[in-house]
DNA sequence: TATCAGGCCCTAG
DNA sequence: CTAGGGCCTGAT
């Protein structure tokens, strides 16, 4: 058990944020993360967190994953004080912090959430995890499905993920699988390129545009400059930065802008 | 009952 | 290169 204070850090606004789509408020304060093959349970108070695992694993594996060692304090007071917007949304979000999650959960997440609601989303990935991944136990009893690896996909017939519910983006999922099995891309040399090749690189897959390209380079890459712009992002764009957003300004983390704006677009901003 | 979701693919012009 | 129809399913 790891106890640790944290600032500019708030599990239930990450889990909110939707950047991951297995995270769980299980109950108030209470999360259940999982990652890859790992799953960690986290109980927050406050500042105050308890992560439910050994030092070496919270050093080494969730602390990268949140981003810990950041200070977001830093990338908020970099906010332009007369831009009321953007202070009000990273107030809002004030504890987002942009995850580093496993590449390929990342792809085949984002390839679900196109057209998409976020509660079918979470279906989804839980059928295919479930369905397709592989069964372990976490150190307090309970077990879990890992997120599947490409090679437990490639060989689906394209449709066969529509019985995971995904529809017609089960053609996406598997021909992208297949892609990474037969090394067609090579997901390790991806996650080394920087992000405009990156993005290039992902939008060769099958299902894979240009929102879904910055959401991995985001979510999973931890490119910062990435900023999808999906239907709400676009809206508030319209609304206001009519003449574009300061991408200067923020040059190198528009990504974290973006995300305090989407968490603040989604969870209504009715208060205004 | 229609519309449209955290888009993208494909085909016409 | 740009525009527009089609696509699974379900919430509203």
């Amino acid at each position: 058990m790891i106890r640790v204070q944290i600032p500019n850090f708030d599990l239930s606004q990450i889990c909110a944020s939707g950047q991951c789509f297995r995270m769980r408020e299980t109950e108030p304060g209470h999360f259940t993360v999982p990652a890859g093959d790992r799953c960690v349970r986290i109980v927050q108070e406050g500042e105050i967190c308890e992560f439910d695992c050994g030092e070496g694993e919270f050093e080494d594996f969730w602390k990268p994953y949140f981003d810990l060692d950041q200070d977001y304090g830093a990338y908020i007071e970099k906010i332009n004080p007369r831009d009321s917007y953007l202070i009000t949304a990273a107030a809002r979000g004030s504890g987002i912090r942009i995850l580093r999650q496993d590449l390929w959960e990342t792809i085949v997440s984002f390839l679900i959430s196109q057209q998409n609601h976020i509660g079918r989303i979470r279906r989804c990935i839980e059928n295919i995890c479930t369905e397709y991944g592989s069964a372990h136990e976490s150190p307090w009893g309970e077990t879990y499905y890992g997120f599947p690896q490409p090679e437990a996909l490639a060989g689906l017939p394209e449709d066969a993920l529509k019985a995971c519910n995904l529809g017609y983006r089960s053609k996406y999922v598997v021909r992208t699988a297949r892609s990474a099995v037969s090394k067609e891309i090579d997901l390790e040399a991806v996650s080394r390129m920087p992000y405009k090749k990156a993005r290039e690189e992902l939008m060769n897959l099958y299902g894979v545009g240009g929102k879904v390209a910055d959401c991995i380079c985001l979510f999973a890459l931890h490119h910062l400059e990435a900023f999808p712009v999906d239907t709400h992002i676009r809206q508030a764009m319209e609304r206001h930065y009519r003449r574009g957003f300061p991408n200067r300004r923020y040059r190198g983390f528009q990504g974290v802008m973006q995300q305090y704006i989407f968490y603040y677009e989604l969870t209504g901003n009715a208060a205004d």
